[in-house]
DNA sequence: TGTACATCAGTGAACGCGCGTTCACTGATGTAC
DNA sequence: TGTACATCAGTGAACGCGCGTTCACTGATGTAC
C-alpha cells in the first residue's frame, strides 16, 4: 500500500522545501524583488547552481509561495465562514481564528502582506486574483444566511469585500503586534476588530437595499 | 522683499527634486529595498557620486518621500473630514475626493501602498505612525458630530480606524484600476465604496455603545 | 541476487557585469574688501 | 564696480565585491536483464 517515493525524489523534495523555507525566512526582512539566488541557496545550504534544478528564477519561487500561503488562508476563511452569522460569540471566534492563523503562519501572512502591493507583477496579480475569489466565496456563504433575504447580488458582493478587506487589515495589524511580542497591543487589536465587526453587523441588519 | 535663494541653492534644490522624482518614478516597478543609487542618479541625469551631496543613503530618500506623500494625504483627509457627517451626498463626495487624490498623486499613493508593508523598517514605521495620527484626527472630528453623542473614546477610535482602513483599501483599489485605465472598474470600485460607507453609517446610527 | 548502464540532483570553478562608495578634481557661485 | 579668495555641487575614475548564470563534472540512486 505504501507508495514509496524513492530516495532520490524524496531528497529533491527536501531541497526544494529548504529553498522555499530559506526564501520565506529571508523575506521577513526584505522584498521578493530584492532577494538574491545566492542568498537563498546560502541560507538553504546548497550551492548557487542547485537553485536552477528547482526553479527557473526567483519570481517562480515567489509564485509557489503565494499558492502555499493562499491555500492556508483559504482553510482559515472557511473556518471563519462556518461560524460567521453575525452573533456576538461568533464574531469573537472569527477574530480569534484570524489571530491564531497569523500566529501559526506568520511567514506566509507577512509574505502576502508585503507582496500584495510589491514590485513583482506576477506575484501581485496572483494574490489579488485569489483575494477576489475569497470575496466571491464569502459572498456565497453570506447569501445562505437568513439576514441576507432580499439582498441584491451587488449588495452581497460589497459586504463580502468589506469583510475580506477588514480581515486583511486585521491580519496585518496582528502581524505587527506579534512581531513586537506585545500582548497588550494584540488584545487591543482584537477588541477593535470585534467592535468593528459588531458595527458592520448592525449596519447589515438595518440595510434596506441599494 | 523678495528673498532670493541664490542660484547655487536653487540648483541644488532642483537636483534634489530630480533625485526624488527619479526615485518615485522607478518605484512604480520595484520596491525601495531593491532600488539602486546608480539607478536613481542615472534616471535623474546626475553622476552616481552626486547622490551623496543630498542623501546619506536610499532609506533617507525613502523617508523624505514618505513625508511628502503623507503631507498630501493629510490634505486629502482634511477635505474628506470637512464634509463627512454621514449623509448620502457627503459619502459620494468623500469617495470622489479619494478617487481624485489617487489620480493626482498616483506615484505617492503607490509608494505608500508598496512600502507600508515593505522591507525597509524606517519607512514602514514612518507610514504606520502617520496613519495612526490620521485615525486620531478622524476620531476627534467624529466626536464633534451629533451622531456621536454617548460614544466612548474607544468606540470613536475603532470607528475612526474603520474609516481609515476603508480609505486605504479604497485608495489601493483605485490605484490598480487607474493603472489599467479601466473606467468601468473604477466606477465599480467607487460604487462599492459608497455602499460600504453607507452600511457603516447605518451601523453607526444604531450603535448602542460597547 | 549481481552486474552494467542510465539518470540526474548537486557541485565548484569560472565568466563578465553592475553595484556602492571614495577620492581628488573643477569651475560656477558667493563673499569680503 | 573690481579683485582675490572661499565655498561646495557635481564629476569621472577607481576600488573591491557579490551578483546571476553556465558548464563540465561527480557520485548516489534507479533500472534492465
Amino acid at each position: 500500500m505504501s507508495h514509496t517515493v524513492g530516495a532520490r525524489q524524496a531528497q529533491k523534495q527536501q531541497s526544494r522545501r529548504a529553498l522555499m523555507d530559506a526564501g520565506l525566512h529571508l523575506l521577513a526582512d526584505q522584498n521578493l524583488a530584492s532577494l538574491g539566488v545566492r542568498e537563498v541557496t546560502r541560507e538553504a545550504g546548497l550551492s548557487p547552481a542547485a537553485f536552477y534544478r528547482h526553479f527557473p528564477d526567483l519570481a517562480a519561487l515567489g509564485v509557489v509561495l503565494v499558492e502555499e500561503s493562499l491555500a492556508s488562508l483559504h482553510v482559515m476563511i472557511r473556518s471563519v465562514l462556518a461560524e460567521a452569522d453575525g452573533a456576538e460569540e461568533l464574531i469573537d471566534r472569527a477574530v480569534e481564528v484570524i489571530r491564531q492563523h497569523v500566529r501559526e503562519h506568520r511567514p506566509h501572512v507577512r509574505f502576502l502582506a508585503r507582496e500584495r502591493h510589491g514590485g513583482v507583477r506576477r506575484v501581485r496579480e496572483a494574490i489579488d486574483a485569489e483575494l477576489g475569489r475569497f470575496a466571491a466565496e464569502v459572498g456565497s456563504a453570506l447569501a445562505l444566511q437568513p439576514v441576507s433575504q432580499g439582498w441584491s447580488e451587488q449588495d452581497l458582493r460589497m459586504l463580502a469585500e468589506l469583510y475580506v478587506d477588514h480581515m486583511v487589515s486585521t491580519a496585518s495589524a496582528f502581524l505587527e503586534a506579534q512581531e513586537e511580542v506585545d500582548p497588550a497591543r494584540e488584545r487591543r487589536i482584537a477588541a477593535t476588530a470585534r467592535l468593528q465587526l459588531r458595527l458592520i453587523s448592525l449596519g447589515r441588519r438595518h440595510w434596506q437595499g441599494s
